[in-house]
DNA sequence: TAGATTGTTAATCGATTAACAATC
DNA sequence: TAGATTGTTAATCGATTAACAATC
């Protein structure tokens, strides 16, 4: 499959696909259609139908696409299937149930370690070091780390995002919540807590008011 | 001002806004308008004033909103100013990070307790009870719960969305990787870590291809 | 063959951006 | 008054949806 220019739209959906056609019983739908995708998540098939097409050519008209093919070129197109380093700075709860998330590797995540500037203790229960923010420097010089990910709290966010940029970061993944200013080409996604909260709220008052 | 529909879109970044005239020093910025808070969060001034004239009048010409003002505009527009109440199944790390989380008061919301198969003790560090799962019922009748937190592993997360919904929850707040079937009434708002994290990589393959 | 499903081309919809008049 | 900023009206852009021809 020839790879071209896709939009952020349809890459949000991608995720959503891939974890429907991973959670199917093996044995079952060796074959699934976009139209069967999409009355299972609740979507439009045309779109679904459209957004297949552009991360693969597997689709035969009549019996749809081969779901392993298809897990396939998702996760290939996605990049799950080759890994990506990340570290992650700020060791608090939130910090930590990230870090010991076992979940990550299948979308090709690995964090290698954690820094803060109270390391709680050397170790965590999953074997991942937290080190001092100090070391944050040598660590990056000796690894090579291209995703940082922010867990401290919103005040420290910019000028740990700074110092993440300094040594060699390019993408950011942001939770705290704050907004991050950085040069264009560094890319930061933003977890925000709040825009989700925003419209969950949003739903309740309407809800309400009936 | 008059309490009009809005899009998703808008509402979304509603958040971020108000966040950013929040973390502002007190004593500066008594005004600040649509121009500089774009220019703040690197956004186009045009979408900001449209924005902030959807939830506000309190613009004037010349000299921008008063910050407090639109502060409590927004806040009142996104409901963070009356609470709501919810509950969260699920206490495992991701779990217990959120329910011990205290920034989510600021927004409004109050996580009164949690629910586990294995509650794995009486009480968290903050003081916030985790239950038996079977508990649930009880605890829903008693308490006049709309919001519901699921951070059970994927698995298991439609079977305790059904419970939830059954229990007179409306809105869900879903932290599990997995396509939830609801009612039309109910909302579902995926955490979509997979979401964030696809687009980060792409981001990264672009970047390693330069 | 008939019919389901694919992929493509055109139409619609919504959101963003641009242009401009109103205001302090 | 002059100029910055607001809010509104019109134009553009992109994404979604609809219609349809191609295919197995």
């Amino acid at each position: 499959m020839e790879r071209k220019e896709i939009s952020k739209s349809v890459l949000k959906r991608l995720p959503g696909y891939l974890a429907y056609l991973q959670s199917l019983p093996d044995g079952t739908a060796t074959y699934i259609s976009a139209t069967a995708l999409a009355n299972a998540l609740g979507m439009g098939e045309v779109q679904v139908r459209k957004d297949l097409a552009q991360v693969s050519d597997g689709g035969r008209p009549k019996i749809g696409y081969l779901r392993e093919r298809l897990i396939e070129d998702i996760s290939q197109f996605l990049g799950y299937d080759n890994t990506t380093d990340a570290i992650l700075v700020g060791a608090g709860k939130l910090g930590q149930a990230l870090l010991g998330y076992s979940g990550f590797e299948a979308y090709g995540l690995n964090i290698l370690a954690a820094f803060d500037v109270f390391p709680p203790s050397d170790k965590t229960d999953d074997g991942k070091a937290i080190y001092n923010i100090s070391e944050l420097e040598n660590f990056c010089k000796s690894h090579n780390v291209l995703m940082g990910i922010i867990t401290v709290p919103a005040p420290f966010a910019q000028q740990v995002c700074d110092r993440l940029i300094e040594n060699g970061i390019k993408a950011v993944w942001n939770f705290a919540p704050a907004h991050l200013d950085v040069p264009d080409n560094i890319l930061v996604q933003n977890e925000n807590m709040a825009t989700s909260l925003a419209v969950l709220s949003m739903h309740l008052q309407a809800q309400i008011k009936k």
